[in-house]
DNA sequence: AGTCAAGAGATGTATGTACAAGTCACCCCC
DNA sequence: GGGGGTGACTTGTACATACATCTCTTGACT
């Protein structure tokens, strides 16, 4: 195998040495998709030369192949070679989640004023979807998010206690909570974002500077953990010119998402 | 092993006998789960017993094991069984992409009135979305679509000529649009969902029955072939009370999309 | 020249084997 | 009685093989 250049930056990640061969086979085969080297709708060398190729049996090969087929990366059928094609990827869990991981990746500066952090008991509907009592001690954290230094975006976090109490010794005027969290080992592991539209309030309207009644892109967000256990609930409004939503999706069920700069789509 | 009794356990498996075999058992694996015949959370069956009770190899087995755990229905790991987990299913492309597909799975009764059908030239943006020069044929229709009688969206589609001329042979207040495309073997294959919040026209408030500057959650679709031809725009908008979109997303890279009613959720 | 059939080559499916690596229960020993 | 080792069992990975099925080209026949 070709393991030339391993990525000496992952140390999140097992380097290609001990990865299963598949799945070394599999990352080659992506990236040579992605760089062109196997260019977009030509068929891809057939699975024999790529086990003369890479010295292995048909095993391995067709798992990597298997893979990209599930992700669309190749599409194509019986008696014939399958065929490359570069997709939309769908934007990882953490871009997704991540206020400051998204502008970073669509080449905006992210920046943030904390209009709040406090230690408070839980409000009715945070309680609910927390799956707390109403009272129980949480922490909030409300923050208006600026994309070049506009305002784009009014973030208001519930953070059950166990986790939120880690944003006391950080100051979330200086980068992502969400970074700060997975230092800290917190299992983010899951979300469901609930998409709708809402009118602005008095505070939204003076905080995004527009008027009160202007639309606004509500999603609602509940961040759990791997085993399901609520950790974060969280309520952010977005001015419409800054932010929209996309969902990809085929016959064959793959789905992709991502959210995107409103000019840029 | 393969000389034993043709087929004397193969009656369990019913669907279809001309499947391959790994589907037809990724397919009952399901039901088992779905059924709770293999209670969530509990370890299923191990290979060699799946094996042993289907009279196949393993290959098929774990096959039809990682179709599975590549929905999320199975989850775990290396040494221990992997356990069952039923997952909420993410919605399938007819129901997110079909009003009348939506409404019915989830127990409501579509309604619709058309307002318009009409062969006329693109405007700008439909044009710009469709791949078309500006002033092409195309067909538009636009219908209020109603749940239990309510006003719930207001849809604006744009079809290619060749893809709208077959509405004139059909009454767009009696059912499906997208069905009647089907059935006339349209290749509706890939959908793109741009969702975000406009305010309210005069015309969408007086349709809709709201004030004009009242918040709506605006859905544009381009439809597009399996080789990418588009095929459909829409510009579809709901009532934020009527109906959310909502995101599920995991650290996997799994998604699962879905539409609900908004008190439902 | 056009058409159709045969065949080569590709992928899809299925089996059998072997070993590596992880989990868990049990038992022995301290 | 508790801690730790051992071994059976399970899944993960890899290879070799065989055959089915589909595609596309080649070539003979009309």
């Amino acid at each position: 195998m070709r393991s030339s250049g391993p990525g000496c930056h992952s140390r999140l990640v097992k380097t290609s040495e001990e990865l299963p061969l598949h799945q070394r086979l599999g990352a080659e085969f992506l990236r040579r998709i992605e760089s062109g080297e196997w260019p977009e709708g030509e068929p891809v060398p057939s699975e024999s030369q790529l086990c003369a190729e890479f010295g292995t049996s048909r095993g391995p090969v067709r798992q990597a192949l298997a893979m990209l087929r599930s992700t669309g990366s190749l599409v194509g059928g019986r008696g014939k070679p399958p065929v490359a094609h570069r997709t939309t990827p769908s934007q990882p869990f953490g871009t997704f989640l991540s206020f400051t991981q998204w502008a970073r990746s669509i080449g905006r500066e992210p920046g943030q004023h904390t209009l709040e952090v406090a230690r408070r008991r839980a409000a009715p509907e945070a309680a609910a979807r927390l799956g707390l009592a109403e009272g129980e001690p949480v922490v909030e954290l409300v923050r208006l998010r600026l994309l070049d230094g506009v305002p784009a975006m009014l973030e208001r976090s519930t953070f059950v206690h166990e986790v939120g109490r880690v944003l006391f010794d950080f100051d979330p005027d200086t980068g992502s909570v969400y970074q700060e969290l997975l230092r800290r080992e917190v299992d983010l592991h899951h979300a469901r974002h609930t998409i709708d539209a809402v009118a602005a309030g008095p505070r939204d309207a003076e905080l995004l500077r527009i008027a009160i009644g202007d639309p606004l892109l509500r999603v609602r967000r509940l961040t759990t953990s791997g085993r399901g256990v609520p950790l974060e609930y969280a309520d952010d409004r977005y001015l419409p010119a800054m932010a929209t939503f996309t969902i990809e999706n085929t016959v064959e069920g793959r789905t992709v998402i991502g959210r995107y700069r409103t000019e840029e789509d």
